[in-house]
DNA sequence: AGTCATATGAACTCGCTGTCCATATAAAGG
DNA sequence: CCTTTATATGGACAGCGAGTTCATATGACT
């Protein structure tokens, strides 16, 4: 009788894993639905039948909790293919990167959550260590081992390559000047690893300007 | 007495230019002074003295007022140097803009208008039209002088160049897991123009991945 | 001067924030 | 099994901002 876990078990307290569990779900369910400003201490609380009180708790900020709901429930493979040729591998990196970002609820949720980091430090912080920190760290990975392969030049910092790559793609969904299509994750791989000059630096004599 | 233009101004209606300029200096004040959070209706029309009615009437959010504010009192120059040295012109551009953004006012700034601009279109639309519109088309100006003059390979999506460049930039403002320094700005413009790839692309048999 | 357009203050509803209680109950200890 | 402690709960609260409505005062135009 005591041990049922549902039919009336409003008041007092509950366990600690349980609430958080429906809190993070009831989160996630905003999120996804109406997007970021939807996560709002009062409404998650309201939908997951909790009290606003023990969601200030456990959680500093509404983004915080729409972050690490968002994160607990999305569960994203973290792989890169390494087939030994960078071009393909980081091409297909890169169109499956656009393919998420241009999802119907994905994008604008990921843009929802850097919008509000930029002003709530604590989303932003959660943002890096659950989110952006381990996919840098996953590409920089791959881009050593291709240098290593001697794919890659010695003198270059990988890490501006990662800039180069991920962060042209999140400039076209945050700031949309541009559509952001898979034609042009396949070419940004292209400009990358070859570079936008016309002279290929190989040759000796550079061309002067007349 | 009744003629002097200020002490008791109170009620009745006032020249629109006059409301207009002292709400977005108003707005401008309160932006920079405390970020974009503190650009509500509620705390501009305060402080400009005017009626929050007034302000409806012109803005559609409170982000569309904060950004136009930036916009009309932050007379950024929009210029690019065009030396015919590409290389050169660009690392001058990157450098200011990163010093731009790493202001201290003027980065959390613009890191804010972005982030609201997530969730608020006009804002987002204000933004494009006012800012990241014309620089992209400056930009792009001056790849196609540049290509014109051969120093950039002609089957080159330059837009892309852009994204990859001032993308680049933003992605270390919007998602700072590495910092924003001039010595960045000088490498990326590097990486853009050399590319990343060991083998230097001016042999004319590609090497097979062999 | 008279008329019209409109900026104004005040008041209002509503939702969200952040914090205060007293209470009911789960978990731990005897 | 009973007691104690920790804590989740509902309710209430003040404060702020969004967004609207109203009557009024006054600049601008005829």
């Amino acid at each position: 009788m005591t041990s049922q876990p549902s039919p009336r078990r409003g008041r007092g307290r509950r366990p600690a894993a349980e609430v958080r569990e429906g809190v993070l779900r009831a989160a996630a369910g905003l999120l996804l639905a109406e997007g970021v400003k939807a996560v709002t201490f009062d409404r998650v609380a309201a939908a997951a039948g909790s009290s606003k009180v023990t969601l200030y708790k456990w959680w500093p900020s509404a983004g915080a909790l729409a972050a690490e709901a968002y994160f607990t429930h999305s569960e994203q493979r973290l792989e890169f293919p390494d087939t030994g040729d960078l071009r393909a591998d980081l091409t297909a990196q890169m169109r499956a990167f656009v393919r998420l970002l241009t999802e119907d609820r994905t994008g604008p949720v990921i843009a929802g959550l850097i919008g509000v980091a930029q002003t709530d430090p604590e989303l932003s912080a959660a943002f890096s260590r659950h989110y952006s920190g381990p996919r840098r760290a996953l590409a920089l990975a791959t881009f050593e081992k291709a240098r290593a392969r001697g794919e890659l030049r010695d003198d270059l910092d990988l890490r501006i390559l990662v800039d180069q790559l991920w962060g042209a793609c999140y400039h076209r969904l945050l700031i949309p000047d541009e559509p952001l299509t898979e034609e042009f994750a396949v070419a940004l791989v292209d400009n990358a690893l070859d570079g936008a000059l016309a002279r290929r630096p190989g040759d000796p004599d550079e061309a002067p300007a007349a």
